[in-house]
DNA sequence: AGTCATGTTGACGA
DNA sequence: CTCGTCAACATGAC
């Protein structure tokens, strides 16, 4: 669920609740749930891993962490973390942090930021990137500051299209490959969504959580990795360790 | 059935 | 103050 395409996908089984209003809501959520009761939606937003829903003067902020979920419409089994209900349906939010924050997002998110934006900016990561030369490239990836949306798949699939691996030094790395991890990720991205929203996207991985690479080799390791120690898979034959 | 995870935060101690 | 480590969260896929 919780990478940058998959909110991508609720955003868009969402739509239909933009500019509706909220008839009622509920659920176990530690906010003042009450507060939306018979608001209007102004427009529902991603960025990176965040769903925004915004109202006039405030917005809600739904993240699913890792195993967070929701569903439209039908009510699920699981304890209910926020639910809204409109003359259209019904929004679940299930297991996921809920926070309200007053004022617009606009004022406080850069869609520059968000890997899959209009707004991405290569040129602003890259910046990013090189001012933590001693950084390990697989913790620069995970990093939402960096590339809000990329998470460890995304950034698994990135190293192995740029065929660079994952514990190398930021400083190290050549700066047409640290573009080019970039392009991969942003691109793997929407093949991502592409194939989540058809069912099929563990067939269309080339190494999180595969044994061989596509280029048929053995020599897949996995391990943890950087300060972020999450799980990577790593072509010891096809991906480069600089540094 | 049990394990593991597409994630982040906060507490705690060194 | 900063760093590393760990727990907590509580669902769903396999």
């Amino acid at each position: 669920m919780p990478e940058g395409p998959s909110l991508r996908i609720l955003a868009e089984e969402a739509a239909k609740f933009e500019h509706r209003k909220v008839l009622e809501a509920s659920g176990n959520a530690k906010v003042d749930i009450q507060r939306l009761e018979n608001k209007t939606i102004q427009s529902l937003k991603t960025w990176g891993k965040h769903y925004l829903i915004i109202f006039s003067d405030f917005y809600v902020k739904v993240h699913f962490l890792m195993i967070g979920s929701y569903s439209i419409d039908e009510k699920r089994k699981a304890k209910v973390r926020l639910g809204l209900h409109f003359t259209n349906g019904d929004l679940y939010f299930y297991a996921s942090q809920i926070q309200i924050h007053e004022g617009n997002p606009d004022d406080s998110y850069d869609w520059q930021a968000d890997i899959m934006s209009d707004a991405w900016s290569r040129s602003l990561a890259l910046k990013k990137i090189r001012s933590k030369p001693d950084a390990v490239i697989c913790d620069l990836l995970l990093d939402q500051e960096i590339a809000a949306g990329s998470g460890n798949i995304i950034k698994n699939e990135a190293l192995y299209r740029a065929k660079v691996h994952p514990e190398s030094t930021v400083s190290e790395i050549p700066a047409d490959r640290l573009r080019k991890i970039l392009d991969e990720a942003r691109a793997f991205s929407f093949e991502f969504l592409k194939w989540k929203k058809k069912g099929q996207l563990s067939k269309h991985l080339s190494i999180y959580s595969k044994e061989k690479c596509p280029e048929g080799h053995d020599s897949v390791e996995v391990k943890y990795t950087g300060k972020t120690r999450r799980k990577s898979f790593i072509c010891t034959k096809c991906q480069k360790k600089y540094g």
